[in-house]
DNA sequence: GTGAAAGCGCTAACAC
DNA sequence: GTGTTAGCGCTTTCAC
């Protein structure tokens, strides 16, 4: 490995001169064209890992998020890619699985690399723990959920809305038996969403005096399983339901799976999914959804924490992205598609 | 932030004690239990960097890849993943979005980083240049696709196998005119792949006395957008293909949506995969694919990439897991579906 | 504008 | 077993 101290030997300056040709401090431009040259001749590439010790700050941002394989988070992930990507940032990715003891580790390793800054879609609302990080003044940025308590910047969609909004639809289609498979409790987006369903329901029930069975509201585990299993659990009631809200896109798979099976499929059972499944294009009948903002999210949370790294003073702040209901062909109404 | 001397002091013992109490070092169990105690009271964590930088060697590795919103390469993240969490490895996930340039920067920042080692889904079999890395005796292994002349262990899919076996399944089927959409020139995978189709289709052809005709082939780009271009471009030959075999998954998506735009479906026009589409469970007719081992074939990389950190001697090689087919209905045969 | 020198936090010889 | 010491490659005062 050639160091800062084989260029500067080989290009008769001081090792000094050499780490300001490469950071931009002032020196004469045939000195700096001279070392440049040397450097380019013995394959020369600065040491980050020295640089870092010594600077106490690394060119690398942490981004955590519970699944890689969620399309979901596989686009968030590239938003913050390409806005870290713009300062010469790169973004070392983790994979939490939903798992917060793993996440822990990897906000250790954050910590014990000193990274310049992380990025977390945070594995539980309650259970994750950002404070060792933010303590010792590492920037944070919360994207997606908001741990409980946790003094950082945060960028959220709307959940609550897009519940409402999608709940709102399903009754206007005519669907009136709405049930909704949530994720697991404690997890704050699942919650908000849920809370959306719940309010629109609560108020279309007050109106007709009924009131919201508690079987209707089945929790999953963010999962093609879970869906699946939420949604054969709904269709085995007595009276099963007409409509189901999702809020998820892996459980939308394994709830309209499930679905298939029965032969009660979309339109007859109206489905909508909050995030889009992918390649939505090919699924039959077309999937009703409720977009997320995934990339813009990452993108978004990037810029915050490049704020925070730069040393921008400002208030913690929190922002708040809205999401876009898409109706296709998966709530046409509870008559369009079955015969009974 | 409290460094090694801080406990060092903190618990009356020298910091090579405290570093040997972290590293599996001798010390009498009383005061490696004091040392414990103190560090963790004073929270501290140590410094990867400054370890990095004395032992001139990393624990993170570095995994980079094509693109990240294509579930064949998550999958195989999730085995690399997996397996490196076995020796307390952490992964750097780095998104080269096929493009070379982007890649080498990545490369480069892997060899500033003093990264453990790096695994390497190449953009380009041309283009891609390992030599940097691997010059510098960093451990290297090739995952999917091998750079032309690269000097490096590797974990290769059979995928000439795989095409020849998808090609024979299609004619065995009653398909006929059988078309490729292959990938970029270039790219190692793709070119196996039709080859193994023009093995097959050659061997047919010369029974018959026909020729394979060049317009049967057509290249795209990896992505949806190419898969639906290229099939348009098919579907618009004097003498449209009764057949395709689309070498990889995106593109797969992208045919069967010119398909069903030029209402076409399978199985009236007999559809292949090359690797699985995400939630094939959900797309109807249900579609025929070559199964690649994506997880595992991280997982083997990972295996090969230790046993090179770990200083295991033994010559450079190269492992080639096996596809296998899956038939389903998009390949029922040319009078199975359609009227005509 | 340039060089000498100190030191970031840690580990690995080496002496005891 | 334990402590002392040197130094990984770099940046950054501080003199000049």
């Amino acid at each position: 490995m050639t160091t800062i101290s084989d260029v500067a030997r080989a290009a008769g300056v001081s090792p000094a001169t050499v780490s300001r040709v490469f950071n931009g401090g002032r020196v004469t431009p045939e000195r700096a064209e001279r070392v440049r040259k040397v450097a380019a001749e013995l394959g020369f590439a600065p040491n980050r890992v020295a640089r870092s010790l010594r600077t106490q700050r690394a060119s690398v941002i942490g981004l955590i998020i519970p699944d890689i394989e969620n399309p979901f988070f596989t686009s968030l992930a590239r938003g913050v890619e390409d806005a870290a990507q713009q300062t010469n940032l790169s973004v070392v990715l983790c994979n939490s699985d939903e798992d917060v003891a793993k996440e822990q580790r990897y906000l250790a390793i954050a910590a014990a690399e000193q990274m310049a800054g992380v990025i977390v879609a945070a594995a539980s609302r309650n259970r994750t723990d950002l404070s060792a990080l933010s303590g010792r003044g590492m920037p944070v940025v919360a994207v997606d959920r908001r741990p409980r308590g946790a003094s950082v910047d945060a960028v959220m969609v709307d959940n609550q809305h897009g519940g409402e909004e999608a709940t709102a639809h399903l009754l206007s289609r005519g669907y009136r038996r709405i049930a909704c498979i949530a994720g697991p409790e404690g997890a704050s987006t699942s919650e908000e969403r849920l809370a959306g369903y719940r309010a629109v329901m609560r108020d279309h029930l007050r109106e007709t005096g009924g009131k919201l069975p508690g079987e209707w509201v089945r929790h999953g585990d963010f999962r093609v399983e879970g869906g699946r299993a939420a949604m054969a659990e709904l269709l085995a009631l007595p009276e099963p339901p007409d409509a189901v809200f999702v809020v998820n896109n892996l459980m939308t798979v394994g709830a309209l799976e499930a679905l298939r099976e029965a032969d009660r499929e979309p339109p007859g059972v109206g489905v909508v999914s909050f995030g889009d499944v992918p390649w939505a294009s090919l699924v039959r009948p077309s999937l009703s959804t409720v977009q997320l903002p995934a990339y813009d999210l990452g993108w978004t949370a990037a810029g915050l924490l490049q704020d925070r790294i730069a040393g921008v003073v400002k208030p913690l702040q929190t922002v708040v992205l809205r999401t876009s209901l898409q109706i296709r062909d998966s709530t046409a109404g509870p008559l369009a598609g079955a015969a009974g």
